[in-house]
DNA sequence: CTGAAAGCGCTTACAG
DNA sequence: CTGAAAGCGCTTACAG
């Protein structure tokens, strides 16, 4: 059997369709009886209104589009989880659909979701400007997030305050002779912390020496070890992420270096194991992030406005024991 | 200027909308002519179906409904994962619904979904299996996973399995003495592994001790301690989860007991942190779940035919450096 | 191979 | 307060 339909609870209440969607909207012009028979009728029946005939109707899904990137671990979880708390609370759902290719294929992905939702959250750090400003359906409101673009409403994450936040605390710690692991060439975030730490050391008069790391614990282990053998003189190592800072560490500890006494060590991103280390760090505030961005998208879609402009998302400096005054 | 429609597309090339659906979805009784007409007014109008009407007349949505309660870290995202990636390969989205209350809020939330999706994946382990089963709409193909019921197709993980599999290797270590830390009473994935770990350890001869933990590090800490106060003597602990494995490792540390030469221990999850400590535990491939979990509903979708009976998915024992030989 | 028409399950002016 | 009818944007027998 199946499921009713609005035209089967219109006969069985002995009413018409008209006032069976009326009563189930709960709009003002229904009488008491008519109120109840419906009621009754959708009871007895176990009707469930048809949620895609409803947006045909009313060409509004209640529904936004999250497409992101591959992502793994903690960043995709929590900015998720920020998204759907925003999201249930004003009463949308989300629909995901992950980024897997670049180009052409993204481009496929983004249209596949017209019909089906009223706005979209896009991250695609994969994808050059043009290619995204192909790919991006025209009439759907947008929010980027962490991605640049000119046409489009965006929020990003102020890696140039967390980077500031750790080099003044280094600063107020009284470390002279600071080492920045930088994570990969061409990663925009990366960038923007090594540009920003770079800066906001400089009118300190510390020195500051920047090696490369890839976000890789690894890499992180492997950047500190030819300083140390080389025997530089630091005393304090900012990572661009938390995996980095867990690999330094490491170097450090083997080389049997005293953290926090003699090098103070910090990170980027607080992830679970960051908390574990002790690690001093950048938290992200990731699940934040996702709610302002549904917040932004929701504005735009119930009030028709525009945001004003890219909106930056402060992460927090958490300080922990790999960080003490020297 | 609003999108264009079929019918738009239809004017443009001078033909029906019939044919245009027709050329739209590469049907065979379309001349050559025809299907350049189309193509060339889709590219000039920039034509993007609407699939919220296309599935209206197919009644079909090609969308599953993925109902979680409120996860956190690592499982969400890694099943999350591993449902998108099957979705995906199979032309299915994932419509995300956070199922935050219990009983009737979880009802509607179900409900909702209604018209907009095929089939529903439902992980409800706080409801009873009445408020599930009154929950739960009747019509639609749906999978539970880790949630018991008779009335639905399911998918669990075999708790049981990973159990059994650290006790064989505790006793192929040659432990004698063997503690489990329990997770929190009442938790049913708790329950099954200590009683699959004290069935295995049964014919071997080793003695047990059960204590109880919540799951929480500091839980499996404070298991442990009393037992050390106690002077209690055993060479091996088999931890629930591996936070509280966590904590145990802390509290035998803190005693001075060596592991895994003196006392040997195992987790339950391979969260990030286990793979740092060296902890040996049993991973749970959550993504190879949710993937599981996805296809067996896109079977009954497609197939109409029901599952066969609940299914296990294994989890698989990951040797570390915390247990070794005695 | 093609088009006119009915239908998917709702909502909402419009007229009464 | 109520109902008949048109419409949301597609698909698909049906007839030609």
């Amino acid at each position: 059997m199946p499921d009713a339909t609005i035209r089967d609870v219109a006969r069985r209440a002995q009413v018409s369709v008209a006032s069976v969607s009326r009563a189930l909207n709960n709009l003002d012009n229904v009488s008491d009886r008519t109120r109840e028979r419906v009621a009754d009728a959708v009871r007895e029946l176990g009707y469930v209104p048809h949620a895609g005939a409803r947006s045909l109707s009313l060409a509004r899904t209640n529904a936004v589009g999250v497409v992101l990137p591959d992502l793994h671990g903690e960043f995709f979880s929590e900015i998720v989880r920020g998204m759907d708390r925003e999201a249930s609370n004003r009463g949308y759902f989300l629909l995901l659909s992950n980024m897997h290719a670049g180009g052409a294929q993204s481009a496929s992905a983004l249209r596949a979701l017209r019909g089906r939702v009223d706005g979209l959250i896009v991250m695609a750090p994969h994808l050059s400007e043009e290619e995204l400003a192909e790919a991006m359906p025209s009439g759907t409101p947008a929010v980027l997030v962490n991605t640049r673009s000119n046409d489009h409403a965006g929020i990003r994450l102020d890696n140039a305050a967390g980077a500031c936040a750790v080099a003044e605390h280094f600063v107020s710690l009284g470390r002279k002779c600071v080492v920045h692991v930088a994570g990969p060439a061409g990663n925009v975030d990366a960038q923007e912390r090594a540009d920003a730490f770079r800066a906001a050391l400089e009118p300190s008069g510390v020195a500051l020496e920047i090696v490369q790391g890839d976000f890789s614990e690894e890499s992180g282990e492997a950047a500190i070890e030819p300083l140390l053998q080389g025997g530089a003189k630091f005393d304090a190592v900012f990572a661009a992420n938390d995996m980095m800072a867990s690999g330094v560490l490491q170097a450090l500890r083997t080389a049997g270096i005293d953290v926090p006494a003699q090098v103070a060590v910090a990170g980027f991103d607080d992830v679970p194991l960051a908390r574990h280390l002790g690690l001093t760090t950048v938290n992200v505030r990731i699940a934040e992030l996702g709610e302002h961005a549904v917040d932004c998208l929701l504005d735009m879609i119930e009030g028709g406005e525009t945001a004003e402009g890219p909106q930056l998302h402060s992460p927090e400096l958490i300080i922990r024991s790999t960080t003490v005054p020297k």
